[in-house]
RNA sequence: GCCGGGGUGGCGAAACAGGUAUCCGCGGCAGACUUAAAAUCUGCUGGGCCUCACGGCCCAUGCCGGUUCGAGUCCGGCCCCCGGCACCA
């Protein structure tokens, strides 16, 4: 079979006509503006919030879950009685823009505009309900402005901080790199290129102040999936412990150590500090030092990238330097080596080859003692083992196990003040320079007499100029921008000089929620009364990629102001849902892998109600799930079926409004049927299993084919069958309104409801519990847990009705060998299991 | 290595809270309608076996074991796949 040309751009045959009716229907929404909140609505609030995205420009149909199992949601909430915010905006800073304007020489401004142009149509197509006169774009001056105020508020609370760090430098690129945009073994993402790190003051958000806090408040997320909150406490990973001085030999000043295992203290054979410490710099600037372990250093200093992965080998040499360990006066070596980070602690570890896998491998190769100083409970004498046991060969402290050695070797040290209690975090400074153009640029100004002296609020915001070469070279462009970066010290008034890098991203998109609420607000970034209404978010939908990083600098931000009292919420979002990625042929879908599959020919083919209906079947939301294009002609039939069912039978239906009634077995269970539809879907809502939403919807569609293929029966405006077929029909399109609303919409009016009314003005269905009641039951018999026999009866049988039903019949008595019962189990309403 | 998720028909998957495993859909097979095809509709569709048939039996939720009257579900031990983190002292 030839397709005929073009045959993919057409409906498929046999189509309902969706094309027309989702066009009418949209516009429809768009003039009843069912999506535009009303603040001054007496319903209850409730926040449905999609992360923002990243104007890329086409959004492809894994993207698209996002937005729909969102756009069900608030349908549903809408329908259900709720005062819905959907709003929608641009995170419309950063590389790529640059990028794309490099090769296709347009500006990112212009490239970024016209992609937020393109994806608006595209949720317009696909009838994502938003409201947009709430949009933001944190690219617009009306918008970084107030990024940059909240910068101001954290510079003057100490929060936001000038400071020295190594920055990831492509030498290709010849620019810094974020680390994200650091991969494998240190490389470029880009070009690949080996990075290095290059060591430049930059501005710090003071995170690490509130490690604790986001550490504890992860406790009030219960409705966050377990794994991101997994997630974020691992990131931030906080250990106890204790700092150790160890004396240094020729030095008046002491190696601290940091040590969560201070038990293990007399086995300390050697200890290690990291290329980068200070001590090593003060060891190679020695006089007579020897010229090997001067290069040696020099080298690995050099390697810092790639030494964060486990599996490089570890590499160290002896310093020369001997230091005391305090708690047997002994004078162990100090070397230094690869495997320890000076960015975690304090750089320098005591090494306990006996107890610690790292220090084993290390001090194997290099022939290093190794002493037990923790007995295993169980007896092996396999070394390393590194979990809790009593002290051997620690002197007084043997016998001691735990927590309470841990403290003992702790407060004898203490008193000396050779060891203190620390805590140590994974979690660093939040590094939020970016030497890049497009982005906020920092509201400072460099002043000689004055120093780093924050714009004045009035003078907010520091505009982005447009005529800058922002081709990477090395350093800022906006340093290249001489108007930019002339300025005058708003402290002194002298000719000063702006700060010219700009913000990362994620620091727009920390507080991009609260803008929503008064988005033209030109005097404040929110106003507090309406966020503390609104906030915190109800229900925050996204990809589980950003479980760390923008969920966590989110949360910050946000105990920030709370401390500030600007905000009375201590978190952002009250309940996450984090959606499985759409797979297609079991990768990520991607266009580097080219295996994207794009909406617009299915919404030309199949309409976008199929794209929903499919995309919401394909499996549970929070799962990964795999795109199969036959899927879609599945969904495209069972709308084309419910559009028929309408169809045939509208006109022979009573009119909206009449009560249901029941004169035949048939209509009962139809009814029964139709209500437990309504049970089901309200219960999958609640987990956001829309997959088995659709199911149900499919069977309920079954039962109305089945009840309607009798010939015997016919459909009249008059007769019991009618007024039954009409509840489920209707029951049917409010049910499928939130996942498919634009032929919902149609069906609704075609069911003889007002043209001019929209079903999301009708409210979600409710079960009728008595419509689902039964009179009779199929009872599951068992013999010796197999099943044997199913027995039809009545509700409410007492046991022994039950059991001498099921011991009478044949199939049953067959398996029983002597005919007798020894013991019988009953399940009421359910099963009996007899054991033979 | 550590943490998380998963493994059920040919495929996507379902199974409230330990109680009929495989709902629903895709694909396949057969039939109806049609000059024909498409579309649509109907029936069948986990594997093996017995039976002319009605019907019946056995096996099956990654593997091995356990708890239980009864296990996809709970417990113990493994194997495999996916994702995240990864020398964090």
């Amino acid at each position: 079979m030839t397709p005929e040309k073009g045959s993919a751009e057409r409906s498929a045959p046999g189509s309902y006509p969706f094309a027309e009716i989702e066009e009418r229907w949209k516009r429809r929404w768009d003039e009843l503006g069912i999506f535009r909140l009303d603040l001054s609505s007496p319903k209850p609030k409730y926040y449905c919030l999609d992360m923002f995205p990243y104007p890329s420009g086409d959004l492809h149909v894994g993207h698209g879950r996002n937005y729909i199992i969102g756009d069900v949601l608030v349908r549903t909430k809408i329908m259900d009685g709720w005062n819905v915010l959907s709003p929608m905006g641009w995170d419309a800073f950063g590389l790529p823009a640059e990028n794309a304007a490099i090769e296709r020489r347009i500006h990112p401004a212009e490239w970024t505009t016209s992609n937020i142009v393109k994806m608006k149509r595209q949720f317009h197509a696909w009838g994502i309900g938003f409201d947009w006169s709430r949009e933001v774009a944190s690219c617009h001056p009306g918008y970084y402005r107030w990024t940059q105020w909240l910068f101001l508020k954290l510079f003057e609370r100490g929060l936001a901080y000038r400071g020295v760090a190594p920055v990831n430098w492509c030498p290709s690129c010849a620019t810094v790199l974020a680390n994200e945009q650091v991969v494998g073994e240190g490389d470029c993402e880009r070009c690949g290129t080996r990075v290095v790190l290059k060591e430049l003051e930059q501005w710090f958000f003071r995170i690490t102040s509130y490690a604790d806090s986001l550490l504890a408040d992860l406790d009030l997320l219960g409705e966050w999936p377990e794994k991101v909150r997994i997630m974020q406490r691992n990131w931030i990973g906080r250990s106890e412990g204790a700092e150790i001085e160890f004396e240094t030999e020729g030095r008046a000043e002491s190696l601290t150590v940091f040590t969560t295992r201070i038990d293990t203290l007399f086995g300390a054979t050697y200890a290690v500090i990291a290329p980068e410490h200070p001590l090593a710099s003060w060891i190679i600037g020695r006089p007579g030092v020897d010229a090997g372990l001067v290069e040696f250093i020099r080298r690995l200093r050099g390697t810092r990238p790639e030494r964060g992965a486990a599996d490089v080998v570890k590499e160290g040499r002896d310093s020369g330097i001997k230091v005391r360990n305090p708690a047997n006066g002994e004078w162990i070596p100090l070397f230094v080596a690869n495997y320890v980070l000076m960015e975690y602690g304090t750089g320098a570890i005591m090494a306990v080859p006996a107890h610690d896998a790292r220090d084993h491998e290390f001090a194997q190769s290099q022939g290093l003692p190794i002493r037990r100083v923790i007995a295993n409970p169980s007896g092996d004498p396999a070394l390393p083992y590194e979990d809790a046991g009593p002290m051997v060969n620690s002197g007084r402290f043997d016998g001691l196990s735990g927590d309470a050695a841990k403290a003992a070797v702790l407060k004898e040290l203490a008193a000396g003040n050779l060891a203190r209690p620390m805590v140590r975090t994974r979690l660093r400074d939040w590094l939020i320079s970016r030497q890049r153009y497009w982005g906020a640029p920092i509201p400072i100004i460099y002043c000689g007499d004055c120093g780093a002296v924050p714009v004045p609020e009035s003078d907010l915001p520091v505009r982005l100029p447009l005529d800058v070469d922002f081709r990477p070279k090395g350093d800022s462009p906006l340093a290249r921008s001489e108007s930019f970066v002339k300025a005058v010290c708003p402290k002194c008034g002298r000719p000063a000089r702006r700060e010219t890098d700009t913000m990362d991203t994620f620091v727009d998109s920390s507080w991009y929620f609260l803008r929503y609420l008064t988005p033209r607000d030109e005097t404040r970034a929110f106003d507090t009364e309406t966020v503390n209404h609104w906030l915190p978010v109800d229900q925050y939908v996204g990809g589980v990629e950003h479980a760390i990083l923008h969920l966590l600098y989110a949360r910050f931000i946000t105990k920030a102001l709370y401390d500030m009292g600007l905000v009375s919420f201590r978190e952002p979002f009250q309940r996450l849902f984090a959606q499985g990625m759409i797979t297609k042929g079991g990768v990520k879908m991607s266009k580097s892998k080219g295996n994207v599959v794009p909406p617009d020919t299915l919404i030309r083919r199949f309409g976008a109600d199929t794209m929903r209906v499919y995309t919401l079947f394909i499996g549970p939301s929070e799962k990964d799930a795999e795109w199969e294009d036959r899927g879609v002609e599945g969904a495209h039939r069972f709308l084309n079926r419910v559009w028929r069912f309408v169809e045939t039978y509208a006109a022979k239906l009573p009119p909206p409004g009449t009560a249901p009634r029941v004169e035949s077995a048939e209509e009962r269970v139809l009814r029964r049927k139709t209500h437990d539809t309504i049970r089901r879907a309200r219960q999958d809502a609640a987990h956001f299993h829309f997959n088995t939403t659709v199911a149900a919807l499919m069977e309920l569609v079954n039962a109305i084919s089945d009840f309607v293929a009798d010939g015997a029966r016919e459909i009249t405006p008059r007769n019991a069958a009618g007024t039954v077929l009409r509840e489920a029909l209707e029951t049917l399109t409010l049910l499928l309104a939130p996942i498919a609303p634009h032929i919902a919409e149609e069906i609704w009016a075609r069911l003889g409801h007002r043209a001019e009314e929209t079903v999301f003005r009708t409210a979600w269905p409710k079960a009728d519990e008595a419509a689902m009641e039964t009179d009779t039951y199929t009872l599951v018999v068992q013999v010796s847990g197999k099943v044997r026999a199913q027995i039809p009866m009545r509700v409410g049988a007492t046991t022994e009705e039950v059991e001498h039903a099921a011991l009478s019949d044949e199939r049953v008595q067959r398996h029983l060998p002597d005919g007798r019962a020894r013991n019988i189990f009953h399940v009421k309403g359910r099963l009996v299991n007899i054991v033979a």
